[in-house]
Formats: structure tokens, C-alpha cells, sequence
DNA sequence: TAGGGCGTTTCACGATGTGGAACAGCCTGC
DNA sequence: GCAGGCTGTTCCACATCGTGAAACGCCCTA
């Protein structure tokens, strides 16, 4: 284990996750790291044109080329290229935002997604992680476990309190869920949002991916909602069995 | 300098670069490095998640994780938030391939981009480089700046020399475009498509991105490339000044 | 069965990263 | 206006940690 690497990422991690600039000092807090240390990796960093410092408030912020080492690895990802065009064409049809993901140990990372141009309160997600029982994808996904009470427990305790999830509730919630082909939720990670959401099998069955399709709870309703599942079982079907990685 | 870092970035590039997992064996070759010090960095890499091996072939390759680090910069990027809504409206104007670049030391670099859906030829080119005299919007940007002589030649060195580009003649392409307000390319880096595109000023008025529209060469010609051409200055003027980072 | 290529492991060496401490610049608030 | 506490930055003796040559064991090919 190489442990200036190690350190060094988790610098990397910690200025990629802030949203702006961070001090010197706040680094060496928040990583419990030694602040000559941090210092020189920021300038190893520097020199390879993966951080730049602020010349006036002298504080540090990842630049785009660590945005490119990143992006290398999505284009060739064969799951989102495969499904990209069936999200651009789930979101023409239903005129609503639509997401891909996969489970990562316990959680749900955001692949990609496509939203109206003029939408009131789109957050592009992709790049984001959330508990899979905090959203309808992961438990589209949980729902088609074999056995998926330790997960589901694991992720209740990885969401805020104020949700208030039960693990008998939820459990209830899946094998609904299973019955019906598709997870429905309202008021999890996107609170304002009802989002449905179907699993897509990988190659051994098991589900290594989900479609989901979120709009605001009060038109999310009736014969719209009636659609809105049509589009996504049927886009379900057509994109059929995917490969993970 | 922490030349473990360094060597780790390395790896890791060379992996992100890479379309396919590598072999233990081509990683050191490609990078120079001792085969068990690339072994260690794998493994380091491993336990942080951010490459896994494939069993079978154990073959090495960079995660979603490693993704993950960049989507968050690229999330709260002001420059592409602000100008994906004017990209995905040129879009639907023009029903061509739209795209948002910034110059980077001598190279453009792909932000973000929106194409139709059923698009015969479209590569998203997100968070990748090329010559800035290899795209229209390099060149666009190197027409608004003072001197770009040396950029220029130092631009055409890095192009394939198939292109066949001459100083001289570059230079006055570069001047047609700054008298037209913008710049137009045929077979550059996107051979099969004629490319127009505008630089964005930045704070100090000097160029900081550009936008541009490409099409197959055979469509973009009379009324149709008059019109493009009419949507990509609107939308420059639309957007105005424009922040980097 | 012999050979070569591969990924993996080992280990003694010493280069390299470590972290405490001291420095210099800036602002804040007595 | 000065003292004090923040910064980010630099320095350096120490020993930790990464280094790389070599050896290992596996699988495939000849």
C-alpha cells in the first residue's frame, strides 16, 4: 500500500467533492494530515496540472484535467453508451427528467440523465451517490435481490433520520415493488419528485443497473403517470439484458 | 515533488486513456516504470477502489470511481452550467451537433456538447483535446487573440501532418475569421463535417471558450449554413461575457 | 516436456517522504 | 498602531516507506 498515493487522493477526493476553492488549513483538518505534508502534495499536484491555486485568496481547487481522467472512462462505458439513446428518447416521450444508474456497494451512482431544457429545479446528478433506499432506482434494484433484508437495513442507516424509514415498511415497499415491475417513491433523495424506477438484468440475471423517471408529485398522477410507466417497462424491455462495467 | 504520486497519476492516466482493461506488462512498458512498482500502484489503487481487475484475464482497468472524481468539478463548472441551456437550444434550432470548448496550453478542450439523438456519426468528444488549429473552435479563439503567431506554429506541429497545414495559410484563415466574427473548418479533427464556430470572451475580453455547430459538409452550404451561422452568433450575443473555470 | 511470458511476491537497501518547528505575510481587534 | 493569531510557506534531521532486481509459480504454446 502506497501510502503518499493514498494521502493523495484523498486530497484530490476531498477538493473535487467542495464546491469552491479550499484553504490550506481546511484541507489538513478535514484529512487529518500533517500541513507540510498536505502542502507538498498540493504542489505535486500543481506541477502535474491537476489542482491550480487561486492567486489572490491562495486557495487550491481542482482544475479540468482531473474532470478529463474521468470522462476518458465514461465514453467507453458500454452501459451509459448503450443506453443513451433510449433516455434521450424516454425524456422526448414523456417530457420528464430521466436517469440511469448502478448500484456500487450500497448505494446508487448517478450514470447519466436527461432532463427538459427549461425544467424549473434540474440538478444534473450524474457523479452523485445516494443509499439505495433512498431512492426509487435502488429500490428497483434491491427489489430483484434474492435476499436483500442486510442491504436494505445497511442502507435505512446510511439515510438522514428525518426519512423515517422503517425496515418492515420497507421490505413491504420492495416486495410491492417486485410484484408490480417497478419501484415507485416520493420524497427520497429528489424530496419535491415522485420517481419510478425498473431494474435492468446483467448478464447472469441479476440486476446490474436502473432506469428511473422523476417529475413533481402533484402531475406525476392519473393517466400521465399511467404513460409515464409505459414508457419506462416498455424502454425496459427494449433495452433488455445489459453488461455492467 | 512526490515522485510516488506522480508515478500513481501516471498510472492511473494511462488507464483512463486507455478503451480496453491493460496488461501488468504494458502499463510498465508504456510508462517506463519497474513492473513491481506499477503492480504496487495497481494494488494501492485497488484497495482505494479506484481501478479493479478483471479475474479472468486480470487485466486492470479504471473504475467509476475514478469517474466520479471528475463529474463533481465538471458539476459545479459555472462555465458549462451556465452555457448548456444556450447549447441545448442552438441545438434544437439547428438540429445539428453543438459543442462548448475551452482553450487549455495550446489545445481545445471538448466541455460538453448536445447532437440529435439519432445522429449517424456523433463520438461525444467530452474531456477530450485536439490542436487548436485542428478545430474551427481553436481557431476561432486563436482569431481574437493579439499575437498568435507562435501559438499557431506551435498548434500546426501537434496536428498529423496529413492535415497539411501551412503557417502562412492558416494565418490568414485566422484573419478571414476575425473580419467574419467567426470561424469555419473542413476536415480537421471531425474529417467528415464542416465546422463554424465563435469564441466567448472572457472577463478581461480576451477569448476563454468558444461554441460551435458541426455538420456533414454536404448539408452545410446555402440557406442551411446561413442559418446555423445566424443561430451561433444570437447565441454568442445571448451569452456575452462568459467566466472561466 | 521444455520454454517463455505472464502476474505476483520477496527483501535488503537507501532514497524519499515525513512532520515538527520556525518563518513571513496578512488581517483582526483590542 | 501594535499585539496576537491566523494564514501559506520553507526548512531539515530522521527513519519510514517506496524501490527494483531477482526469484517464484502459473498458464499457455511449441
Amino acid at each position: 500500500m502506497d501510502t503518499t498515493v493514498a494521502k493523495g487522493m484523498a486530497v484530490l477526493e476531498a477538493l473535487a467533492r467542495a464546491k469552491r476553492p479550499l484553504r490550506l488549513a481546511a484541507l489538513t483538518e478535514q484529512l487529518g494530515l500533517q500541513k507540510s505534508n498536505v502542502h507538498r502534495l498540493l504542489n505535486t499536484f500543481m506541477e502535474l496540472g491537476y489542482v491550480q491555486q487561486d492567486p489572490e485568496t491562495s486557495r487550491y481547487f481542482a482544475s479540468l484535467k482531473t474532470w478529463e481522467l474521468g470522462a476518458g472512462i465514461i465514453s467507453t462505458n458500454s452501459l451509459r453508451r448503450s443506453v443513451a439513446p433510449h433516455l434521450q428518447a424516454m425524456q422526448e416521450k414523456t417530457r420528464e427528467t430521466v436517469m440511469l444508474t448502478v448500484p456500487v456497494d450500497d448505494e446508487v451512482l448517478f450514470l447519466d440523465g436527461a432532463a427538459q431544457v427549461r425544467a424549473l429545479r434540474y440538478v444534473p446528478l450524474n457523479g452523485t451517490r445516494a443509499p439505495m433506499v433512498f431512492t426509487a432506482a435502488g429500490r428497483a434494484i434491491l427489489s430483484r435481490r434474492p435476499d436483500p433484508r442486510d442491504a436494505v437495513a445497511r442502507s435505512i442507516a446510511a439515510c438522514p433520520p428525518e426519512a423515517g424509514f422503517v425496515l418492515s415498511q420497507v421490505l413491504e415497499d420492495l416486495e410491492k415493488a417486485r410484484r408490480d415491475g417497478y419501484a415507485s417513491l416520493v420524497g427520497g433523495f429528489t424530496p419535491w419528485a415522485r420517481v419510478v424506477a425498473v431494474a435492468l438484468p446483467g448478464p447472469g440475471g441479476a440486476p446490474a443497473a436502473a432506469i428511473a423517471i422523476s417529475g413533481p408529485e402533484e402531475r406525476m398522477t392519473g393517466d400521465h403517470l399511467a404513460e409515464v410507466l409505459d414508457v419506462l417497462l416498455a424502454t425496459a424491455d427494449e433495452i433488455g439484458e445489459v453488461s455492467p462495467t
